[in-house]
DNA sequence: GTCTAAAGTTTACACTGTCAACTTTAAAAT
DNA sequence: ATTTTAAAGTTGACAGTGTAAACTTTAGAC
């Protein structure tokens, strides 16, 4: 056991990841990280200037991962379906980690604060760009509102099936659970939703 | 200045719901409230079992404004201008009233537990469904997939906007700021998508 | 082998939610 | 009209929080 820790940086963002992951931000607190990382309490701020530095570190680690599942979806010969599956990733990967999801969306961090925060954002809403792209041949305007259109209906989705979720008497929440499973249900929706967007 | 307050409950909540709204939710303090009231920390106490339900109250009459504005919306002649202009109201509200939105949506609250906070927000939702309702002649399936599909694209403008603005040298931004004004886009995208919607 | 700066520590402070025990007072019961 | 009582207020305390200041350890540069 040394003094000095070696790479107590990264230990305290893969903590904090655990922990949020498992319990949730409002119960985080940088003491008990600190505590679980076998160092004493004001031990991170060598290395964070803030609680909130240190969750936005937290975030930036959950868009790379998000950014990572999406890659996983290859491209095909088919761009839409391409552009439906990355967006099910999204909704997917949002479902499967609720807190961290909170972190990266609910949490109010002023992003420009934290540009690595922001770039590591921005290129996980690009890929829905991008994919987006293939698709298009129109003026640039159109494509910008497009991937607005496409980035709210995906993130919207997400949120009301969680808020649903959390209410779990509601109807809604029976017909994601019913009929079938859930990734049916949004290969279906937005489906539906990429062949209405207007590519003109 | 009397020892009994007469109706300090209502009081807090209007307080809260100021301070809410002018500093958002992180920095708010069951003692700060108290204190503006001008009662001791533990007054609220008297009046709610925590915090916690004190913030329900505040994010339900949060809710009722939200259905009261949707509401000013009379119905015409247009069952699609209809539910365009109750989609665009929910947005506006939301960018008006971004911390109040913020408590409503992303404060971690486990709305099961508070019922009139539950009752609130369905009845907020479902104005929207409300007036799909109107313009549908299929089956229930379909008339709830569209119910969620509305919700979640709306709620999704929402908190893309909201997103974007926190970042603001994003592009997307400057769409809504540049070509006229926000309200106008608004109605364009939310025309389209009901347009696009299947009533079958 | 000494020096230094990075990385750790302890101590302290103001602030938080909330509990327990006490006080005031409006209104119901006599 | 007086007494009783319970609702609505108070003060004081406690554990937990973020974080600033001052101190200590130690790995590596000279």
């Amino acid at each position: 056991m040394q003094y000095h820790h070696g790479n107590l940086r990264e230990q305290l963002i893969f903590c904090a990841y655990d922990w949020i992951s498992t319990n949730g931000i409002e119960s985080i607190s940088l003491r008990k990280i600190a505590k679980i990382a076998k160092v004493s309490q004001t031990a991170p701020y060598r290395h964070f200037n803030s609680k909130e530095h240190m969750l936005a570190e937290v975030a930036t680690l959950g868009f790379e991962k998000l950014s990572s599942e999406m890659n996983k979806n290859k491209a095909t010969d088919n761009p839409v379906d391409d552009l439906v599956k990355c967006g099910v990733t999204y909704i997917e990967f949002g479902l499967a980690n609720e807190h961290i999801i909170d972190l990266m969306f609910n949490y109010p961090m002023k992003k420009t604060d934290f540009p690595e925060l922001l770039a590591a954002a921005d290129k996980a809403f690009g890929m829905l760009l991008e994919r987006l792209h293939y698709m298009h041949h129109g003026n640039a305007d159109s494509l910008q509102l497009n991937g607005i259109s496409m980035h709210a209906y995906v993130h919207g989705l997400l949120a009301i099936i969680r808020i649903n979720q959390r209410i779990d008497t509601s109807a809604e929440t029976a017909f994601f659970k019913a009929s079938s499973t859930v990734k049916d249900n949004l290969e279906k929706m937005l489906g539906a939703f990429v062949k209405s967007l207007d590519f003109s």
